[in-house]
DNA sequence: TCAAAAGTGTTCGCTATACACCCATGG
DNA sequence: CCATGGGTGTATAGCGAACACTTTTGA
């Protein structure tokens, strides 16, 4: 057997990494799925995911494919759950160390994989292939309760956003609705926010923000949450 | 090569699972190591683990290290984060699942592995084999967190127990002093615990209580926060 | 007799929540 | 001129944190 060049005493079994890459679009939150070309599962949607190589760590392995996929070198990304399920695959003994990241959609650029690629609202995710339908519902799950402990949504923004825009965030993230008034207070009262100063704002126009990331890291540090 | 039975087209990593398994002892929480009988850092203190086998899942493998250490076959176990680091073994490839297990310490039996097994307190924990100081830390902040949507503390208690012992177990996982009253109060208010009729009540004695299992469930479904 | 432990109460301040108001903009 | 959107204000209820009181037990 020529092509099997790799030999152990025990069986072992391939390792690979997904990736449930989120976005937002302004209005909803979106995930990034592509088409499998090739068996088993042809022609399904599937979370983007390859093996993992020997000389990479998982989450090495992660944002490789997130840039094969989105052309981002960097992006917030976070190791959720390792999926084991001995028949997952139909092939052979697969286990998948699944990644979310969080992307800002207007930095995406079309992947250069032939694979047919496609963000979906996630009420609008069709069945996927493998155990991915799992997996993404894992990582929905993950992003709502991480979202207590970190910032998360800011991930998703542009870098100057309205108080507005992070509103209708949070709020497609929790499925919830937050009174306007309320939500703004909160912002406010937590300063994480630092209102951009837009010299000539002839206009009356909604105040611009920035993420305060000095805020936030003293506020970790002391251990703080965001409530919701 | 006649070991060497199984044989594939490229390199596959080793996958073990690593079991962090807390107890606690009325004052402190405990944490099980095992001492290592072989190279590499034999002689070196190290969690309980071993390699998957290709047949169970990464669940089943932890729950099967956790009977040969405890005795135990069932208990409470938890998923937190899978190590890649490609050196982290110094002999070959090698990625584990990390799981901790929370068990009741008068349940557990000696394991009937040769390996010299202890229990440690968290702040007397010696330097550990190959990254496992960093995967105990990673599961001690996991704990912590964990805490604060599921009663974890109840797993760690007999089946009946004084509200000072379930808030000695909180102060000792989250290393923090709660006011006795307030956490009585607490308690009362979350109706998460149900008292236990003793008949013969002599002498006066701190009441038992035993955890609520249905009024849990209930509060989770509608998503609840243990707030400390 | 006295200190420690255990159950119960009270007060205060913060904050989540609900809802009102004012102003600028644009049709 | 008026509907809409955006910034700010106010009142209330609930809960967390701090702290007092009382009783029982065992040394």
């Amino acid at each position: 057997m020529e092509k099997a060049k790799y030999s152990y005493k025990y069986p072992h079994p391939s390792v690979t990494t997904d990736c449930v890459i989120f976005g937002f679009d302004g209005s909803r939150l979106k995930v990034l799925l592509v088409e499998r070309g090739v068996e088993p599962f042809k022609g399904k949607w599937a979370l983007p995911g390859g093996f993992l190589r020997m000389d990479e760590s998982a989450e090495q392995g992660a944002l490789r494919e997130l840039q094969e996929e989105t052309g981002l070198k960097t992006a917030y990304i976070k190791q959720f759950h390792t999926f084991t399920d001995p028949d997952r695959d139909p092939r052979e003994r697969v286990i998948t160390i699944a990644y979310y990241a969080l992307v800002r959609l207007q930095d995406v650029v079309a992947g250069d994989d032939a694979a047919r690629a496609g963000w979906f609202s996630l009420d609008e995710v069709p069945s996927l292939a493998f155990d991915h339908d799992r997996i993404l519902r894992t990582a929905i799950q993950e992003i709502r309760r991480q979202i207590h402990f970190e910032p998360v949504g800011f991930e998703l923004l542009p870098p100057e956003f309205t108080v507005k825009e992070l509103q209708l965030l949070y709020e497609a993230i929790l499925d919830v609705k937050f009174d306007r008034r309320n939500f703004y207070k909160k912002m406010q009262h937590l300063e994480l926010l630092t209102q951009v100063k837009t010299s000539a704002q002839e206009r009356r126009q909604p105040f611009l923000f920035r993420f305060n990331a000095a805020k936030y890291s003293e506020l970790k540090q002391k251990g703080f949450r965001l409530e919701f």
